[in-house]
DNA sequence: GTGTGCCTTCAGCTCGCGTTCAGGTGCGGT
DNA sequence: ACCGCACCTGAACGCGAGCTGAAGGCACAC
């Protein structure tokens, strides 16, 4: 789960930072609307959760410029603002869900998995590759009607691939997606489990899925297989 | 569209009636439990906005006694923040939906259009999974022929997972549903109370219904048994 | 008070999974 | 032809997710 935090207060940011990495998401941080904005262009994020009170350009104009762009990431929208109810009338800058600072952490986090989980509900049922099926929700795959069992890294793996089926994907994007952020360790364990992959899903059957493409990364395609 | 709006706050009923004619919405508005479950009675509404908190006879005992006369009106509960969500015993009181107020406009109108698209396509009064049959509003499990005893909790989480039949839920997406959205204590709660499940569901059957889904959660399937 | 049933906590255990490592292989550059 | 680097391979290891049995605490009935 990443999360990308815009709040120019920086001791409400670094608070949110160390809980939300200590409930296990992988978080960003930005102080300013444009840090954020072009954070949330250049990575994909789970959700968004972001403060409406930004010096130069505020949280409405952040929304609704990625809205204007298409980006569909959940956003969660923070404001210092009374009146609560008051935010009903007119506030369609596309945020998913409000909350009003102070909030307590607990409800926040509830919130946060609220939205992302909206999203990701929106995102298509089924993947498909060729004679590769993937089941996101259910967490299975099928190739032909073969069901073929993965565990959970194999299928965070194959699923990342199957996103950017016929698209070349570095290492770095692999363990920043599939992995973390800030992972450390040795970037070998991709190989590694690109290795499980092809023996599950492409030795088997004698296909070649999954292609390298030596000095760039990977690439799942439907040809070859 | 139809839409019955109960709730006692006038400034907030009056919003919500202006908004939602906005968006096309016919509106009826009850400020208090008796006449919100008259007008819900006396007439078809596509959809139920019920505040939990009303004079007289609250929005939990009004769910429960529509869908105790079989009214299966799709209904989007509102709570305040925090606390309320104690009341609700077991979280299963037959709502569609809910809501923590305050929220935004554009949240609760894209729910309400969820809920009223779930209840169009006829709402089964009984939930069926392979053999595996439940009625949330009597409470009542059966496998085959054979009626099962479950306790409370052991119900709500069979019956959060049948909702979810298929598909792959999270521990924590169990602990929010089914305990509370700030649920503080031993996660491992779910782990005990799946194998209480097991021991009554599936292994007096020789079936799996209930698979683990290592690093992922769980998922109720018909297949496995 | 006594009893019963349910919810929750805890500690011990097991095995699968994730990760690391130490070679091995082959492609591309010069 | 040679070399270096990117990628492949197989095995080994440590950890933690999930399973289990038991016991404590609380509410309610009698």
């Amino acid at each position: 789960m990443r999360v990308l935090v815009v709040d120019d207060e920086q001791r409400l940011a670094r608070t949110l930072r160390l809980g939300l990495e200590a409930e296990g998401f992988a978080v960003d941080v930005a102080h300013d609307g444009v840090d954020g904005l072009w954070l949330a262009r250049e990575n994909s994020y789970d959700a968004i959760v972001l403060d409406l009170m930004l010096p130069g350009i505020n949280g409405y104009q952040v929304c609704a410029t990625l809205r204007a762009e298409k980006n569909w990431t959940p956003i969660l929208m923070l404001t210092a603002k009374d009146g609560e109810w008051d935010q009903v009338e007119g506030l369609d800058t596309g945020a998913d869900d409000y909350l009003t600072k102070p909030c307590s952490f607990p409800v926040l986090v509830a919130r946060l998995r609220a939205v992302s989980r909206r999203g990701a509900r929106e995102r298509p049922t089924q993947l498909e590759v060729g004679d590769l099926r993937l089941d996101p929700a259910a967490r299975r795959v099928w190739r032909g009607d073969a069901e073929i069992g993965l565990t959970a890294r194999e299928f965070s793996l194959l699923a990342f691939l199957a996103r950017h089926a016929g698209d070349v994907v570095s290492k770095r994007q692999i363990l920043d997606a599939v992995w973390d952020v800030d992972f450390v360790g040795d970037p070998n364990i991709v190989e590694v489990y690109v290795r499980h992959l092809r023996n599950k899903i492409d030795r088997p059957f004698g296909r070649t899925a999954i292609q390298t493409v030596r000095g760039a990364g990977y690439r799942l395609g439907s040809d070859g297989g």
